[in-house]
RNA sequence: GCUGGCGUGGCUCAACGGUAGAGCAGCUGACUUGUAAUCAGCAGGUUGUAGGUUCGAUUCCUAUCGCCAGCUCCA
């Protein structure tokens, strides 16, 4: 598990500094804006105005130029501390300000920021003490988006300047550099080059499989029933579209019915399942169940459709259809606890097999939610409980749960820094109850048994989303979609070549024969670009001494390899899911 | 959904008021090749879609669909 990274508070202070300089440079160059927000963030700063000119990319260097001409100057940051009618006095015609000094508490003091003598904000502070110490910082403005204001989509819609700030520009570079090397990986660019998935603009958010990414998709889910077949799990599937009646059973209809799709059967509603545990549930009440069969756990590979709204697609990361690897846990009271830890310790299994790093979250109770207060702190307690008896790090996430219950996030790391929530464990009192569902106990007495929902990949889409870019598009051999490819030199060698094929073939090796007639170095330079991890070649000296020649991904050379040898190798390679 | 930007052959891009051009990929031919692009030729586009302005639109305007960044939301 990941730490956070340290809190560096010199680049804080100096980056929130920078944001007050650039509200400076836009009021300078933009008299009407007004201001609201403009805090340090991870790789710089930003600032939210309210400007009805829009700012264009344009502008950028205009407005760097702006800010350097104000560091120079080297004015004073100077703290003023005002009453609150003082505040509200000076800034009358901005009502951001206004709704943010009114929203303060009352025993907190109202400071005021100014950066020479025409240039005043709000602000709790601390800067630096002068422009000056600005000088050696650097910036730079790389876009202007639209931000809700107060991050409510109620609220109107500001104009956010978004720039990058390190103390060096050297960091700065790096920090360009390594977004670029992200846009290289991107799963969309790797997804086409590869061939691995495609989306038409006849399905927005609907991603289609192609052979190469099916192969992937495939393994994922041999290696996902391996192991929950390991742990005890049962496999089902259950039906794509189901009544109304259910959804509102289970609480979805009044919960999440912005978010699923429905049609219509002769005259009654069905829709199409946006989760997959009301499914598993009237597998659940299939059957009259005793406390000797639990823990039952349930796993199913269901696909749900959700209606996300279209500015939040994207390639794999972010889709309208998925698989969830998911499984229901029915069980008794006391079996929460070895049952959440069975949980984590396969999702950790999982995680680090493809050498991900992950963080922790305990979301808890949603505002649009169902249940007692009582019901949502046992569950939240027993959550907590498990983690803390476990020793997990983990951080409170408030109102983040489902509707029906509190639940553990895994947020895996990817490439480009961004944090994707992948696996979650969920604890639920309220689908037992609306389901009426019970077991025979030993006391010969119904009993209510209560359910854990749970995702370790979260969604196959996602998660191998976000392993095309975690690896590049240079898949693991065990992922590999074509794992070795043939290459022979001359029109000669095809026969001793298309024997080597067929003893891969024979051992399960997923291999190829490039028998164009091409050059060497052509065919080389194309399964580089396809990422495949063996390349073998065959000319003449092979053929002659019934030897192969290697090439790796690492631009590993070798030759006069014993083919039976490379095989072995191979395979163990690929048994082990070396990464 | 909201704000802004962008849609040109399979891919990457050019032309930006005068009826589309390159490289790669594809096809054909020559070369039979030794570790990241052999040479030549051919073919491929009613410039996302629908309207409008104009003598004339890929270029300007409107609508619509899709994509991208961010906001909100989320597996």
């Amino acid at each position: 598990m990941e730490k956070k990274k340290e809190f560096d508070e010199k680049l804080h202070i100096m980056r929130h500094s920078l944001a007050h300089v650039l509200a400076k440079a836009l009021v300078d160059i933009y008299p009407e804006t007004k201001l609201t927000i403009g805090p340090a963030i991870d790789d710089g700063f930003y600032y939210d105005i309210d400007l009805n000119t829009p700012i264009s990319p344009d502008d950028f260097k205009k407005i760097e130029n702006k800010m350097d001409e104000i560091i120079r100057k080297g004015e004073e940051f100077k703290r003023v501390v005002v009453s609150k009618q003082d505040a509200l006095k000076l800034f009358k015609d901005n009502q951001y300000k206004e709704e943010l000094i009114n929203d303060l508490p009352e025993n907190e003091e109202i400071s005021l920021y100014y950066l020479g003598d025409d240039f005043v904000d709000l602000c709790r502070g601390p800067h630096v003490e002068n422009c000056r110490s600005l000088q050696n910082a650097a910036f730079k403005i790389h876009a202007v988006n639209g931000a809700y204001w107060r991050g409510n989509e109620k609220n109107k819609m500001l104009q956010r300047v978004y720039a990058y700030a390190f103390k060096t520009k050297k960091e700065l570079s790096d920090h360009i550099s390594m977004l670029e090397e992200a846009k290289k990986r991107d799963n969309r660019k790797l997804g086409k080059d590869l061939e691995l998935f495609m989306i038409s603009p006849e399905g927005p958010g609907f991603p289609f499989y192609l052979p190469n990414g099916m192969i992937v998709k495939n393994i994922l889910i041999d290696y996902w029933r391996e192991i929950h077949k390991k742990a005890g799990y049962k496999e089902i599937s259950t039906p794509i579209m189901l009544s109304q009646h259910l959804w509102e059973t289970s609480g979805h209809w009044d919960h999440y019915k912005n978010n699923m799709y429905t049609t219509k059967i002769d005259d009654s509603l069905f829709a199409v399942k946006p989760m997959n545990c009301p499914g598993g549930i009237l597998v659940y009440k299939n059957s009259p169940h005793s406390y000797r069969d639990l823990p039952l756990r349930i796993g199913e590979l269901g696909i749900v459709h959700r209606h996300e709204k279209s500015g939040e697609l994207g390639g794999l990361l972010r889709v309208r259809c998925f698989t969830q690897d998911d499984a229901h846990i029915f069980m008794t009271p006391n079996q929460i606890k070895d049952e959440i830890k069975g949980v984590i310790a396969l999702i950790d299994k999982v995680y680090k097999l493809f050498g991900f790093t992950y963080h922790v979250e305990l979301s808890t109770r949603p505002e649009n939610s169902m249940g007692s207060d009582e019901d949502w702190d046992l569950a939240t307690h027993g959550l907590k409980n498990a983690l803390d008896d476990l020793n997990v790090d983990y951080v409170i996430n408030e109102g983040d749960g489902a509707f029906y219950g509190p639940k553990i996030d895994f947020h895996l790391n990817d490439a480009i820094g961004r944090t994707w929530q992948c696996g979650t464990i969920q604890l639920d009192f309220q689908l037992p109850q609306r389901f009426d569902l019970d077991y025979v106990g030993e006391d010969g007495m119904k009993h209510r048994p209560i359910m854990i929902h749970r995702v370790i990949y979260g969604s196959i889409e996602r998660f191998m989303g976000i392993l095309i870019e975690h690896f590049a598009g240079a898949f693991p051999l065990w992922l590999a979609p074509e794992q070795v490819r043939v290459l022979p030199i001359t029109d000669r060698n095809l026969d001793y070549c298309n024997s080597v094929v067929k003893t891969l073939q024979e051992a399960n090796i997923r291999v190829s024969i490039d028998d164009r007639n091409e050059k060497i170095g052509y065919k080389i330079r194309e399964a580089h670009n396809k990422k495949i991890p063996y390349i073998i070649i065959i000319g003449d000296d092979e053929q002659n001494n019934n030897t192969i020649s290697i090439r790796g991904r690492g631009n590993e050379n070798q030759s006069g390899l014993i083919l039976n040898k490379f095989v072995e190798r191979l395979l163990e390679e690929i048994e082990s899911k070396k990464i």
